[in-house]
DNA sequence: AGCACGATTAACT
DNA sequence: GTTAATCGTGCTC
């Protein structure tokens, strides 16, 4: 076993609730392979949506072809199509039988700049990978990513283990564009960011 | 089969 | 602060 397949995040990692997940993803390296280069950021950003009894949460409808994906085994990717234009990147936890996935919102970037730059044209490098479907133009991630592996160092995308952030880093809001979602849904904070270097 | 709406972004005023 | 762009999904008829 290689040192950096050790820092991979595991599927253990995914297996739990999904606020913890999305609370201790930040500051973690999201790492993308781009035809045998690596395009990576550090996680600054993640939303929790947690089950069908969170109306905030797709899985509110269900089982259906769309969130299968959110049912299965943790550690899988769960991307999806918005607003007609975007993809959205969220990373599945829980049990199976028990749906749940983190929303990556934020990225700081770290390697493949020039590869971002290029997919990101003309804009600063600070609003390279500042919403969640920036993340995706940036990172070339589509609706082909869905339900694959996330936990394993030579799959397409995955995440490595860094030190932990110091607890003060770390914020807590609502989750963002959940307008028409019903009361305590709308308001409750589980959307985690982490603050201190770059933003 | 048809339709309203959305976990957004960029480009406006 | 406001708005258009654009289409898959899930619900209704």
């Amino acid at each position: 076993m290689t040192g950096s397949a050790q820092k991979v995040l595991s599927e253990d990692f995914y297996h739990r609730e999904t606020l913890i997940v999305a609370r201790e993803l930040l500051g973690m390296r999201l790492v993308r392979m781009d035809h045998g280069q690596r395009i990576s950021g550090r996680i600054v950003e993640t939303e929790a949506y947690c089950g069908e009894e969170d109306q905030g949460c797709h899985c509110k409808a269900g089982r259906t072809p769309r969130t299968q994906v959110m049912y299965g085994p943790p550690g899988r990717a769960y991307v999806y199509f918005i607003y007609g234009m975007h993809w959205l990147l969220n990373f599945v936890t829980e049990p199976v039988g028990q749906p749940g996935a983190v929303l990556i919102r934020g990225l700081l970037p770290e390697e493949g700049q020039q590869l971002i730059a290029a997919r990101r044209k003309g804009q600063p490098e600070h609003r390279w990978m500042d919403g969640p479907a920036k993340i995706c133009q940036a990172l070339a991630i589509d609706g082909a990513l869905n339900g694959q592996e996330v936990c394993r160092g030579d799959g397409e995308l995955f995440v490595e283990r860094t030190p932990p952030p110091e607890t003060r880093r770390i914020h807590t809001t609502p989750r963002i564009g959940l307008d028409s979602v019903p009361e305590p849904w709308k308001s409750i904070p589980w959307r985690f960011l982490l603050k201190g270097q770059g933003n």
